[in-house]
DNA sequence: GTATATGCAAAGTCTTTGCATCGTT
DNA sequence: AACGATGCAAAGACTTTGCATATAC
């Protein structure tokens, strides 16, 4: 189901401003602040109200079709949603982050939930360091 | 070596502001955003300006005595230096904030390196659930 | 046509900074 | 006495909100 869909369905509606929004998410190649949003946006069409940016990003979070990760520069940054993306590894020479592939999510909550009695419901895991090509 | 030694032998001042401080971060029971910070400190004397918190509390960072950690609710929360100061459980019934014990950001480490080629440097672990005596 | 979304500007929250004064060394 | 630290108020960065106007349905 597209976005539009998912939109009307909920009683919202689509306007041109969010599906500007949806588009430069779902092309970013990285994980973009609010104002980054914004300036691709309006390099496309004349300005959309950064206002407008943050309403319909906080609005496709209540959908669950974005998410907001903070990865240590204390702004907001922004993805679609995803079963990995609270794990994120950032290289802090290229900048470049990627998405945790595999198990470890699980073997994290398996360790907690057997050596601590603590049941895990959002994992969020940010490691920085350097990358494989940047080592 | 307390303190004020360590201060002094970095060529600052000790100060009864920065006495307060370090003293309310001993004796937290939790994680603190400088205004509690301020709160308390102003419950033992004058009022101290939030100011001269945020400052003390950078610069204690900078000497890694104190570390700023970010729980998800997006204000800056303080503890004291420790080895496992990156790893968080927060429980989301009693809010309380325990750290981590175990080899489990050992066990991080070695899958990003294993398995990814990922050179972790620093991890920042946090995971919102319930504690064993909330469940 | 009606209710929702946008633009604009103002306000809000948390944090930092400039500058005169105060206090530690 | 000198230089670093504090208090105060103002500014900064990011995000949210109130309200009139525009627009999707």
């Amino acid at each position: 189901m597209d976005v539009a869909t998912r939109l009307r369905d909920e009683g919202y509606r689509m306007t041109p401003q969010r599906q500007l929004v949806w588009d430069v998410l779902r092309q970013a190649d990285s994980h973009l602040t609010a104002e980054e949003i914004h300036d691709r946006v309006t390099e496309r069409v004349a300005d959309v109200n950064l206002a407008s940016i943050y309403r319909t990003l906080a609005l496709l979070d209540d959908l669950d079709l974005v998410k907001e990760v903070r990865l240590g520069d204390d702004r907001g940054r922004w993805e679609l949603a995803h079963p990995d993306d609270t794990f994120h590894l950032v290289c802090r020479d290229c900048g470049q982050v990627t998405h945790h592939e595999g198990d470890l999510v699980e073997q994290v909550r398996a360790h907690l939930l057997g050596g601590h009695g603590f049941a895990a419901e959002e994992v969020d895991l940010v490691v920085h360091g350097l990358c494989e090509r940047c080592r």
